[in-house]
Order: structure tokens, then sequence, then C-alpha cells
DNA sequence: AACAGGCCGCTTGTTACCTCA
DNA sequence: CATGAGGTAACAAGCGGCCTG
């Protein structure tokens, strides 16, 4: 598991190998998905009434949940931009009126033999819901699709307002339902193939219950991206998190969603780290402890049988009264404290805690501290 | 004082991966 | 060897509370 966490710390910085499922939306167009074709389909409608309901945006998932869809899968329906994993990004933008632009915008370099083409299938006979009630978004679902509505990016900076279509209104419906096929051409489209096809299995079962929350995975571009941008600041202004959200084409609340958790994580991290600090602190304090303990009792079996030995000059041995730890003024005392010290370390076989000679370490503290601890301390003798 | 926005902690649901029978 | 079930960790997102301007 310790390789799997590994891992997974690699995927955060965006280069793990591991499988994305960037069209998890081809349960859509299983029809079209086969080992040698990938790409999605999107089912775009526009409804009678062009008023715009912003839906799930940004901040208002919840706080303008009587004004929304509640049935609604996250989605939103001013713009469409839609990402694959080759770094073709399809923008829709039905902000203005019909016709319907298509951009067709590289984001990284497409290899030309990909092929895409571009479907608006408005006419299709796709599901298309018009003015139902409460599920004018059902159709197209941003997280399955891994697409985003860019303009609605756009409506935060203009300060756009909702809806003023009622609770259930049926105003503004239209779903999306263009497709781009990438041709076989492209390397790996066989294993997204197949992800589309597992991420198409799961969706029919969920599609079954209808209830089921649709779980978007972000891109490791976009991973990558918000990671470097974590980097330069873990927190976002309201203009940082537009600009990402715009560059990465996912949503405000996306954005932000994913610095809280990334600091929420970072904490983790550090929590742990923290802990296992201390940890090692305890330990070695423990040790330092276990070492000092037997340090006194050699000092204390020297004096037994060198009784010459407490003749040294008093201010040769000291104590530091805070932490215990027996320091050597003089050059003599040092050598013989650590060689002592040494000795002990070495070999730590008696039991620390004895105390043969019936004196304990509070009694038998010395009353001479005659160095200072504010910064010479001489636990480190000076060379 | 009310409000909006942001953040945080906790939780939930989904997904991917691993192990094992 | 293939496969499905169960376990687990990661992660996106929801929710409520708190803080601040």
């Amino acid at each position: 598991m310790q390789n799997k966490r590994e891992m997974e710390l690699g995927l955060s910085l965006g280069d793990a190998a591991t499988t994305s499922k960037p069209f998890g939306f081809m349960e859509k167009s299983t029809q079209l998905t086969n080992k040698v074709t990938s790409g999605f389909c999107m089912g775009l409608s526009i409804g009678t009434n062009h008023t715009l309901q912003e839906e799930d945006e940004d901040k208002d998932d919840h706080k303008l949940s009587n004004n929304i869809d509640h049935n609604s899968d996250n989605t939103n329906t001013r713009t469409a931009t839609v990402q694959a994993n080759k770094g073709t990004i399809l923008t829709v933008d039905t902000s203005t009126d019909p016709p319907i632009q298509l951009d067709l915008l590289p984001n990284t370099p497409v290899p030309r033999n990909q092929n895409s083409i571009l479907t608006l299938a408005s006419d299709n006979g796709t599901n298309f819901e018009a003015g139902s009630s409460g599920n004018m978004s059902r159709g197209f679902d941003v997280n399955r699709f891994s697409a985003v509505m860019v303009h609605e990016d756009q409506a935060d900076q203009d300060g756009a307002t909702l809806s003023s279509s009622p609770p259930n209104s049926a105003t503004s419906s239209f779903q999306m339902d263009f497709c781009i096929y990438s041709s076989k051409g492209g390397s790996g489209s066989n294993i997204e193939a197949d992800q589309a096809e597992r991420a198409s299995s799961r969706a029919s079962d969920e599609e079954e219950n209808g209830s089921a929350r649709k779980k978007l995975r972000l891109s490791k571009e976009q991973s990558s991206f918000l990671e470097e941008s974590f980097k330069e600041h873990n927190t976002l202004t309201p203009k940082q998190k537009l600009a990402l959200a715009k560059e990465l084409n996912l949503r405000p609340r996306q954005v932000e969603v994913w610095f809280q958790n990334r600091r929420a994580r970072t904490k983790l991290k550090q929590t742990e780290v923290d802990c296992e600090y201390l940890k090692r602190c305890c330990e070695t304090l423990t040790e330092e402890n276990r070492r000092l303990h037997k340090e006194l009792q050699e000092l204390r079996a020297l004096k037994t049988s060198n009784p010459y030995y407490m003749q040294l000059p008093a201010t040769t041995l000291t104590m530091c009264p805070s932490c215990e730890r027996v320091a050597a003024a003089a050059t003599s005392a040092t050598a013989t404290t650590a060689t002592t010290t040494t000795t002990n370390t070495q070999n730590n076989t008696t039991d620390p805690t004895s105390n043969t000679t019936g004196l304990s370490l509070s009694s038998s503290r010395p009353r001479f501290y005659p160095f200072s601890h504010t910064q010479t301390h001489p636990h480190q003798p000076k060379a």
C-alpha cells in the first residue's frame, strides 16, 4: 500500500500513469464507442425560452437550491467546453442566439491524424426535454461528460444574476448532443475506449436508479495545472479562481473545491509530518534521558573508585538546571565526560532507571551553574 | 445587526486499484 | 490464467459552522 501511496502522490504532481476516465460520458454514445473509435457525444438543444438559467453556479450549489433543479447533475447550460484528453477543446457558446458556434481549440498539440469530427446534432432525435419541469439538465451531465461551462465563468465576472424564472420553471432548457469522433490514429485510444466502455456500463447502471451522484475526475492536465498554481499560492482570490477556471475549463466552484481539498490534504500531510517529528523528538529525548542516567551512574561509580576525582575544581563539572545535562568546563573534565558518554552510549547495558547509589538526580543536582543559557550552551563546547 | 463570501472540518458517494478465493 | 467480490485509499463534492469585511 505504500507503493500505492507514493503513486498517488506522484499523481498529484500530474505524472501518474494511472488511467483516467476522460470519456466517462461515453455512455451517451456507446454505439459509437468501440475498440477503434473514441470520442464523445453531446446533445444540444435549445428551448423556446432563451432565458438561460444558471445552475450550480459557483457558490450557489445549495444556497440557491430553492431555485434550481435538485435533480440536476451539476449541470449548466450556457456554454459547454469539452476537453478530451487529446487536448482538444470543444467550446459551444450558447449564450448567443443560433447559429451555435463551435470552436475547436487546440489546447495541446493535437495530432492531425486524429481527424476530429464535430457533429452538432440538435436535430438527430436525441433526448430533448425542452421545457420539462425541473429536469432541464438531465440530458447533459457535466460531470459525466468531463465537460465544463466556460461562460458561467463569464457570468461570474459579469455578476450574472440567476434566471428570474421561478423555481421549477420551464424556461431555458437546452441540451447538447454534438460529437467528436477521434479515429484510431491517436495512441492510447484503445485504453480510452475501454475506459469509456467501462464508464458507459457503470453509468448505464446509474441511469437506472437515476439519483446517483455523478463523479468528475479531473484530468491529469487539469490536476497538474492546479497543482502548479497551488504551489504558487494555496489560496485563491476571486480573480485567480476565475482565471484558473477559465484556463482549465472548469467551473469556479470546482477550482474552489479543489483548492479547499488540496489545503486539507496539505494540512493532513503536515500533521502527519509534525506527528512524526514529535515522535522522533520524543524518542531522542528518551534516549538522551537514558544516556544521561547512565552517565550519571558512571560518574558516581567513578567517584567511588577514584577518590581524587572529586578533587577537581568544582567548576569543572556543571549540570544544566533545566535539561540536567552534565557539562564540563575544564578540559580534563570534558574529556572524562565525553569518554564516559561515548562508553555509555555504546554499551548501553545497565538499567537506566536503576539508582544504586541511592541518590536521585534532584537531590544530587549540582548547585553551581557557571555557564549562561543564553547563547553558548556548554553542551556544545567550543572548539 | 444582517449579509455575503470564504474557509474549514466532517462526511458522503464515486472511482480505481489491489488482494484473494 | 481469468474473473468477480470485497476491501481500501484517493478524491470531488455537499453541508454546516465559523469568521471577516
